[in-house]
Order: structure tokens, then sequence, then C-alpha cells
DNA sequence: TATGGGGCTTCCCATCATGGGAAGGTCAAG
DNA sequence: CTTGACCTTCCCATGATGGGAAGCCCCATA
């Protein structure tokens, strides 16, 4: 099949399969005569793979890690999940600096009118910001 | 002062200050006869608020949009707000996506024996994912 | 006064993952 | 043979930041 149908069935734009084989995250594909990418469907199931990590917030370094032990059938469970155990620390460090990030600005929100008057709560604390040595 | 001090005293580096003056966020200071750049206490002032806007997870466009309401002191406060809960809801929505991704990723390393054993059901969800289909 | 080191200037490049689009070749259907 | 959809490669853009080179400037010290 062509990139299209490829990129159809695994989820993954052409362009972006493209730029995967470009970074050695994938091999290159056979081509046709007229040098149109050739996939298998084994290809599309690896494309697939790539797409479920993606989803799951693996950046490509660790994709192309997952897609390695994926294809070492030798490798000991540990070790994925050693990965994946780290990726959800990270994950979660990052939600949660997501949400004190929403709850001090909830914090600050509530405390402003949010009405015709100019004052604001919010914008005051911006403006007595002070970097890295608290609010002195 | 120069930037360097300007720069420790906001907490921005010299590179983001310069950076902010080029897409036009704070205006240009004044120069010196070597056309250093030179900056007033006021401007570190702004600095600051564009770090702690930064800091609160506002992107460069929003941190212009709040500068200009700090600004003008005749705004709303319901016009801060309205910038501020939306700025909420993307950040929750994130980090929830975030959390999401995280809860998948342990549901499916809670399964994996993470032993010598090969058997590993992160990598069987990886390799089974189908493109916007369900599990069909 | 000469020198050295640190700070400043501009300019270009890299990141990360992705999309847009141009210029041109190819293929299948009419 | 034309039309249109597809493919190719190549370059550019995003958002925010850092790295570093080449060259000028300023101050302190010898």
């Amino acid at each position: 099949m062509n990139i299209g149908e490829a990129s159809a069935r695994s989820g993954v734009s052409a362009k972006m399969i493209r730029y995967y084989e470009s970074i050695g995250l994938i091999e290159p594909p056979s081509r046709s005569a007229a040098q149109y990418r050739v996939y298998a469907d084994d290809d599309v199931h690896t494309l697939r793979f790539v797409r479920r990590a993606r989803d799951l917030g693996f950046s490509l370094e660790e994709t192309r890690a997952l897609l390695a032990l994926w294809r070492d059938r030798g490798r000991a469970s540990a070790d994925v999940k050693k990965l994946a155990m780290a990726h959800i620390n990270e994950l979660e460090a990052k939600a949660a600096a997501l949400k004190a990030m929403a709850d001090t600005l909830r914090h600050l929100a509530a405390h402003c009118h949010g009405d015709h008057r100019p004052d604001c709560p919010i914008l005051s604390d911006f403006a007595a910001a002070t970097p890295a040595r608290g609010k002195g």
C-alpha cells in the first residue's frame, strides 16, 4: 500500500510517517518503480504502536526505546515496566504542576470581583511578584 | 541598569528580555552611547509581571493581553477574570489529559509482572492499538 | 597606558513534534 | 490525452527557550 493508506490505517499522518523514517524511528519501506513508498501490514502495525505510545505521552526517543523492547522478544518485562513507571511519574509531575498553577490562579480569581470595577487581585499579585525571593 | 542586572532582578534571562522586546511584548528601553540597553526600575517591574504570568502558564500572547489590561487602569476586573478563568480551564484540561494518560499506563503496568519474563501487557496493548475505531 | 576578563551587541542554529505549501513526477479513470 | 488525486523532496513556521560565535565596550589592575 502507499503512504496514504498506511496513514489512514495507522492514524499517523503521511507527513509524520516520512519524518519518523527520516529520524530512523521506523525502517525505510521498499519503493515502487516511481519511488513511491510501499508499506506492508506489519509496517502499519508498527505505526499504530508508535501512535499509541505518542498518545500516552511518550516522547519520540522514549517511543524508540519502547519499539526496541517490543522487537526484542527476550527482554525482561521489568525493563518495560521500569520505563513505564518513570514515564508515569513524569506525567503525574506535570499534571501536578499544571494543577498547582490552576489552583493558584483560582485562588486569585476567587477574590476578583469580576465586575465593572478596575481593582483586581490577579493583576495586583502579578505586579507584586518578585523572583525567587518570596514576597520580601 | 544594564540588561544583566535587569535579568537578575526580574528573574528573566537576558536572552528572553531581548526576545520579548523583539516581539513587541515589552517596550524597547533607551540605549547608552555604546548601544547598551538601559533599564529603569519600572522595566524590572514589568519583567517580573511577565515572569509571574509565564510561571502561571500563560502563553506570551495571553501575557501580552494581561499586560495591556494591567496598563489600562480603567479596565473592568471582569475582563481580567474572564481571561483568567479561561486559562484555568485550559490548565485543568491539560492536567486531566496527563492524568488520564498516567492512569491508563498505571493500569497497564499493574498487570505487568516486572520480572525476568518477557510477557508484558504494556507492549501488548501498544501492539494491539487501533486508530480511532476501538478494539475491533 | 596596556591588558585581561567579563558584559554587551547582533546573528544564526537547535530544540520538539507537527503542519503548510510549493514545484514537480505518477497513476488511474474517463 | 486530460484531469485530478496522489506521491516525491525541500523549505518554512510554530512556541519559548538556550547555545554559541564574532566583535565591541568598559573597568580594574599592573
